[in-house]
DNA sequence: CCCCCTATGTGACCACGTCACATGCCTTTC
DNA sequence: GAAAGGCATGTGACGTGGTCACATAGGGGG
């Protein structure tokens, strides 16, 4: 897949921005890297092509907690708050897969920002999107139970076959919580025969049950 | 203080712009009033021109959370958000103090995004600090004890003189936890030395050792 | 087969949120 | 000015959640 094909995926793009886009040449990152950390200053903005990259917000003690994840087609937001705002980031992004992305360096983006609409819609688009998944996860933070949102991630992470392939530990971080309560919360959800689950996997048993937790202790 | 004096105080709008919005008229809001609440739709994108809006987060139990405060000059993100997202609004806003302010009608508001830069400079500069603010929000929900917490909102709200006029359930709105808490915290911190408080009133006794209290648990 | 690294289980303990009341203080109303 | 009602606050009990300090356990690689 070459770039190109990929410029024509992005919505709403006009001829002459996608023509300057084109003249970028993107780049490739391996699993596990770091695309920025905390108190880094901000290069430009970067939107994906491919892979799936995860932006998590670091706690003093190491505890973190997933902020949002940046699939293809889609940019992150992080890079626009530094170029706009003028900070640096303040949370970490990693990629999950190996991943394909541009960087579009400060005057680029300010210079298409102004002159396609296109592209401005893009960046504003996903502006609004981050920023509703934010209030999102305040909202599920401050007023669901950790068992409300350890089964509501069980249910939409998990593949057709029921499964879902994830440490105790990188659950606990997706949902903002210890590994120990992890632990006793899918103890007592197996106990109850809702889920199964050992080392590096969990498997939902019965869907039914888990769906009223996760309405149970949210509305 | 005419309408027109204010549109000069918003920084960086350019001459035509500046003209679209003097057409506007603008909107006198009393103390308490409800300029909108979960579910209802989006109208125009609103700018404060005087007075204090406080946005809100509202759980099913009925505990609440701030999410920002909206001050003269600034624009309320929530309508924003619902412009470019198409989604209706999920906090609820309330004016603090009687308030004045304009609604920009939706096609308005589109047609200035894409004719001025100066316009365009000022939805996202707003966009980007309310971001910021936000993303500030969940680290200090997710990663402050209520103590720390309490101690930086006496400490930022209190005026020169040290007092802080709020109830014990406004301080548990502001940040988020319950009333009862904030009173049992309170009364430990005036046990310390480092505030003293009364029906409606903290004062700030002990500014050092609130500092302290609230770097001690944040980072 | 042993070693080491990672994933997981557990008990103790403290901070926090919730519930159910008990005061206490101020204002309205007769 | 005394009674009444409303709001602000104090308090105990109890369950959940987060942290610490370990104990196991599983799974390679040497």
């Amino acid at each position: 897949m070459s770039w190109t094909e990929h410029t024509d995926q992005i919505a709403g793009l006009d001829a002459p921005a996608r023509a300057l886009l084109d003249t970028l040449s993107p780049m490739e990152v391996p699993e596990g890297a770091v695309l920025f950390c905390p108190g880094e200053a901000v290069k430009g903005y970067v939107v994906m092509l491919s892979g799936q990259v995860d932006v998590n917000l670091i706690g003093p003690n190491g505890r973190d907690i997933l902020l949002y994840r940046v699939a293809p087609g889609q940019s992150c937001i992080q890079s626009t708050l530094g170029l706009l705002g003028g900070d640096d980031y303040t949370a970490e992004a990693t990629a999950e897969t190996p991943a394909r992305l541009v960087l579009i360096p400060r005057d680029v983006f300010f210079a298409l920002l102004d002159s396609s609409p296109g592209f401005r819609r893009l960046v504003f688009g996903a502006f609004a999107e981050r920023m509703q998944s934010m209030m999102q996860l305040i909202e599920n933070v401050s007023f669901m139970s950790v068992e409300a949102r350890l089964a509501a991630l069980i249910l939409d992470r998990s593949g057709p076959d029921g499964c879902l392939h994830m440490t105790q530990a990188e659950m606990a971080t997706a949902i903002g919580t210890a590994r120990e309560v992890i632990s006793r919360r899918l103890d007592k959800m197996a106990h109850a025969g809702s889920v199964a689950h050992e080392r590096g996997v969990v498997t939902v048993l019965d869907r039914k049950a888990l769906n009223k937790i996760v309405s149970g202790t949210a509305f």
